[in-house]
DNA sequence: ATACTTTTGTGATTTTTTTCACATAAAAAA
DNA sequence: TTTTTTATGTGAAAAAAATCACAAAAGTAT
């Protein structure tokens, strides 16, 4: 494939670096440094931009901002994002605690909970009721959810994000949910992923 | 390769069905009903078995129960395991208060932090302070470590955490971590895991 | 008992991803 | 200026992962 699902991540990765990059005002830089910071080969790194049509300057690397500048028009990071999350339980609020997301344009526009004991219309972002949820998506044209609830909620809460107009979730319910081929849908399985830790530890 | 990275993370993912399937009696199942939940084919599922000699019965498919043991011992989850959280902040204590680890033999045994305010010594697990991370991993035979402090203080603490004898560790912090060839290290970015839902759904 | 159907198991094939090899350009040195 | 050195950029090759194609077994129907 010309877009390989891998090169994107790392496409993001290597945005990442670039951002801290050029906070400390640095303006060449190599794909060999690129490569060493996210943990691959500079080859890699210079197939990826290939792949993207990304270039720089024999001998001389790549300009900092200037390719910055093309992995934010490449990524979509030129318009910010708003954000909605259905839970307001642990993971939801570190979630909307984390400011990571904010300074990259992800906006936690609003959180969702069917428990009245964790709403909260004054916090910024708010904890509204659930019934709220479709309302609230449609009229804020948001197009992107995250799914905090237990597992015997999660497909009643993607089916409401979709009805709703969201086209794509990260999901944390360790449960396969279905949805239409056009919806995006990313699920993160921490339990697994630290059991995988467990797994190669022991080999 | 023979036993390759994504095999084995649907291993985990083939176990987890099971398990929902055993709970609920559920003596057989075929590997069509193993792809559908976890959202792959059934060519696949049986490569996978294949590739590790998990082997059913022609058109009766798989017993539960024995395709779970072979996979428990597979995945080397028939002993428990202890691990260590380092940041008691928001995602340390969203994991903490997480049950899904304990009923998978993930047992998360202390967590430790500078601030002296997070520190609780009668918590179940307990909130110590970072220096008694050193005595209470090699004490307890701690082998998995989850990182969850600000990246500034991620290097150290993984540094802090290899030298009491740590093998493996999950990170939040994002940031590339140096580590030996010997440890294991899963980096989680949930960020670009949110950016990369961003720019799917955008396509 | 025989034919039919369904499901597993795996070698072969295809697709995807990574790595190699080297041409090419530009800066630095001679 | 000419040579050398050091990066990039990309087709070709290799490796890894997914899919195909079909044989073989086991259950069900006739
Ligand atoms: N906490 C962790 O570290 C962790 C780790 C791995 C996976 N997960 C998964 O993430 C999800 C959330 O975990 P958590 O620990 O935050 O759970 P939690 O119990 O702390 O929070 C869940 C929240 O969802 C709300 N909720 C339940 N049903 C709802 C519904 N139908 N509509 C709206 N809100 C509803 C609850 O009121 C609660 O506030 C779970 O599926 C869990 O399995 C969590
Ligand atoms: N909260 C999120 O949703 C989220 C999302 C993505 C990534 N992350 C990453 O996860 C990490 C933790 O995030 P958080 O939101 O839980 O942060 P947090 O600030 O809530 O918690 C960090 C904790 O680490 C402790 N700490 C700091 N330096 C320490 C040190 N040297 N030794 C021991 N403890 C130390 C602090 O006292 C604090 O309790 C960060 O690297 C963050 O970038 C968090």
């Amino acid at each position: 494939m010309k877009t390989s699902k891998q090169s994107i991540l790392r496409l993001f990765q290597y945005r990442d670096f670039l951002i801290r990059l050029k906070n400390i005002n640095t303006v060449n830089v190599f794909s060999d440094n690129l490569a060493k910071d996210i943990g691959t080969t500079s080859i890699q790194v210079r197939k990826d931009f290939s792949l993207f049509r990304l270039s720089g300057n024999k001998k001389a690397g790549y300009k900092v901002s200037n390719l910055l500048k093309q992995l934010d028009e490449l990524l979509g990071k030129n318009k910010k994002q708003k954000v909605v999350i259905v839970g307001a339980g642990n993971i939801g609020k570190a979630l909307m605690q984390y400011d990571g997301f904010y300074k990259e344009g992800l906006e936690i526009a609003a959180l969702f909970d069917y428990d009245r004991r964790k709403y909260n219309h004054k916090n910024n972002p708010p904890v509204l009721p659930i019934e709220d949820l479709f309302k609230f998506v449609s009229s804020n044209n948001v197009k992107i959810g995250i799914i905090a609830v237990p597992c015997k909620a999660a497909q009643q809460v993607l089916d409401l994000m979709i009805s709703a107009g969201i086209k794509g979730a990260m999901n944390f319910a360790p449960i396969p949910l279905k949805s239409p081929k056009n919806f995006y849908i990313n699920n993160i399985n921490l339990r697994v992923e630290l059991e995988s830790v467990v797994y190669y530890t022991q080999m």
